[in-house]
DNA sequence: ATTCTTCCTTAGAATGATTCTAAACTGTTG
DNA sequence: CAACAGTTTAGAATCATTCTAAGGAAGAAT
C-alpha cells in the first residue's frame, strides 16, 4: 500500500510539530494499524525492521513529544517500562502480569462511582482503572 | 516509647520469615505508625535517622519479601520509583503528579462497575483504582 | 535558490532505581 | 557448642530513560 505521509505530515503540524522524517515515520508506525500499546524499545525495533533509521534518543523524544500533543497517551502498569497508548479515547486496561500485555476497556463499559472529592487545591485529572490479571 | 520488637517477632515468625536484627527494625519503622506509602529510599533515610543500619539491598529484599509474605502491597503509579503500601486492605489512591503524593480512598467508597469478564485462562486478580490529581 | 534562524536528531555519556554476586554473618536446631 | 540454611551486604552490574553537545534539516526571509 502506497505511504500516505501527507496524512501524517498534516497532522503532526495541526499538532504544532515539524513534520520530520522521523516523525512522519514514527507516526506512520504507530497511527497506521489501529490502537496499540507500544514500548520504546518496541517501536524502535519495528522502525529498524520496515527500514526506517532512527535513534532511541528520538524515539523517546518523539513519544514524549506526541504525548504532551495529545496523540498518545502514556500507561504505567509495571515499573520496569513505560507503554505508549495510540488509543487515547476514554478508556481503561486488562493488564496481564504474566506476559506484560495490556487490553483496552472502554471506557463506557466501567464506570467509577464514588470518587470522593479531591483534596484542597487540587482538582481530578484523570482516573485509571487497572484490571490486574492472573493466569487461572 | 518501649520498642515492642516481641510483636514483630512474632508477626514475621507467622509469616515465615526469620525475625532478625534488620527485618524487625525495618518491620518497626515501617508498621509501628498506622498506613504509609514508602520508598525504598525513603525506608532506607528513615532507618539511618533513627539509628539503624541496613543497607540498601536488604532495604529491597525486605520489603518484596514482606510483599510476598502480604504484610506490604506495591503501589505502581509512577513508573520513576516503586511505592510499597502498609495499607494491606482493600483501597484505591489519590495520586498527585506534581510532588509525587500519595493519599489512601477506602475501598467501600468506590464501586467500579462494568469490568468485562477476563480474557480466556486469565482472572482478575485485583483493581487498582488510580486517581490522578493536578494542581488546581 | 541561498541564507538565516530555529528546531531536531543523535552518538555516547550519564543517571538512577533496582538487581545481582559472592563472601561474610547470624538465627535456629540438635 | 557445632553445623546448616537462611541473611546481609559492599560493590558491581543492569537497564530503561535522560542528558549533552555537535552536526543536520525544516521553514521563513531575502
Ligand atoms: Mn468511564
Ligand atoms: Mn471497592
Ligand atoms: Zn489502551
Ligand atoms: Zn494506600
Amino acid at each position: 500500500m502506497a505511504p500516505k505521509t501527507a496524512v501524517y505530515t498534516d497532522r503532526l503540524r495541526k499538532a504544532g510539530l515539524r513534520p520530520t522524517r522521523q516523525r512522519v515515520a514514527l507516526a506512520q508506525l504507530l497511527f497506521g494499524r489501529g490502537d496499540r500499546h507500544v514500548t520504546a524499545e518496541g517501536l524502535h525495533e519495528e522502525a529498524a525492521a520496515s527500514g526506517v533509521t532512527v535513534s532511541l534518543a528520538t524515539i523517546y523524544n518523539t513519544m514524549h513529544q506526541f504525548t504532551r500533543a495529545g496523540l498518545l497517551r502514556d500507561v504505567t502498569v509495571d515499573g520496569a517500562r513505560t507503554y505508549f497508548d495510540t488509543n487515547i479515547g476514554d478508556h481503561h486496561h486488562f493488564y496481564c502480569e504474566d506476559d506484560g500485555t495490556l487490553m483496552d476497556i472502554d471506557g463506557a463499559a466501567i464506570a467509577v462511582a464514588g470518587v470522593p472529592t479531591p483534596p484542597h487545591g487540587a482538582k481530578v485529572d484523570r482516573v485509571d482503572v487497572i484490571v490486574r490479571l492472573k493466569r487461572r
